[in-house]
DNA sequence: CGATTCCCCTGATAGC
DNA sequence: TGCTATCAGGGGAATC
């Protein structure tokens, strides 16, 4: 699933393969993945404009045009960005094909079809719903201890929600919240405003710590993760927590167990992380 | 207003 | 062996 690090694996692929190409052409067999025009209007709209940019914001990869306009990408859990040669050997479940100067392809498959693309002109970014209420992002300059406790004090209940709130924090999703909550000894379903000073650190820390390992390891390949080359990231090795039930923990040998929070899989270290003492 | 449930889609897995 | 039922999963919408 392309959480924070794996957008940001991909965002620096892009910046290396992609960046000043024009697009030339764009077909789609799923036109509802193109959000908020019509297909006829999206591809008049973006047909020979240049890509001078590519950024992140949480989990959401934008391409910046040369035309003020911003190409909006949300790859949601199975979404994959992939550049190629035109004519390279198909992608599985590619729904969109950017044709591109200098005979490359940008490919968004997507086996879900849950991810989606739109064009947003850049001055009208804010009042893309997804953006305009967007948290903190947790490797910017802002993000100091500090201000992730003036952050922690405006809110209350589950810390897994919390963490993985895009309202609060950006970019950290189902398998980093697991991993962020296991490094930092917390129990996924401890209330963030009962944590104490030292707890609060450890997390801040630990949100860090994974999230930069992560990166650094070009992301986690779980379920259909794969770069914009097609290359497996290194972070699934390193996991502790997630998908891990009833494997024991690597710290203390116990089994990892798991529940759900909101729906979603939550895994966790019964003895390291504790419910209370 | 906040919390929970539904829904989009389809491969993997479980159950028969 | 092969079919059908269930589930996962991000996040917006509908509902409680």
């Amino acid at each position: 699933m392309p959480e924070l690090p794996e957008v940001e694996t991909i965002k620096r692929g892009l910046q290396k393969s992609i960046k000043g190409c024009t697009i030339l052409d764009v077909a789609t067999d799923t036109p509802k993945m193109i959000q908020g025009k019509t297909l006829k209007d999206f591809k008049k709209e973006i047909k020979w404009k240049k890509i001078i940019g590519i950024e992140r914001k949480g989990k959401l990869l934008i391409i910046n045009l040369n035309s003020g306009q911003n190409l909006v990408f949300h790859l949601k859990i199975a979404g994959r960005l992939l550049v190629r040669e035109q004519g390279a050997q198909e992608d599985e479940y590619t729904h969109i094909v950017f044709k591109l100067s200098k005979g490359k392809e940008l490919r968004f498959a997507d086996l879900r079809k849950f991810g989606w693309v739109r064009l947003v002109p850049k001055t009208k970014m804010f009042e893309l719903p997804a953006i305009k209420e967007l948290g903190i992002d947790p490797l910017s300059k802002e993000f100091t201890f500090k201000k992730f406790l003036d952050i922690i004090e405006k809110h209350r209940g589950v810390v897994k929600k919390f963490l993985m709130n895009q309202k609060v924090i950006a970019g950290v999703g189902n398998i980093y919240a697991s991993e962020i909550l296991w490094k930092a000894k917390i129990h996924p379903e401890r209330k963030v405003e009962d944590l104490n000073e030292k707890e609060k650190l450890a997390l801040y820390r630990a949100t860090l710590a994974i999230l930069k390992k992560a990166i650094k390891l070009k992301g986690a390949s779980v379920n259909q993760y794969v770069d914009a080359f097609g290359e497996k990231g290194g972070f699934e090795k390193e996991l502790n927590a997630y998908q891990k039930a009833g494997e024991s923990c690597s710290r203390c040998g116990t089994r990892i167990a798991k529940i759900t929070i909101g729906g979603r899989s939550t895994f966790f270290c019964p003895r390291c992380q504790k419910k209370s003492n």
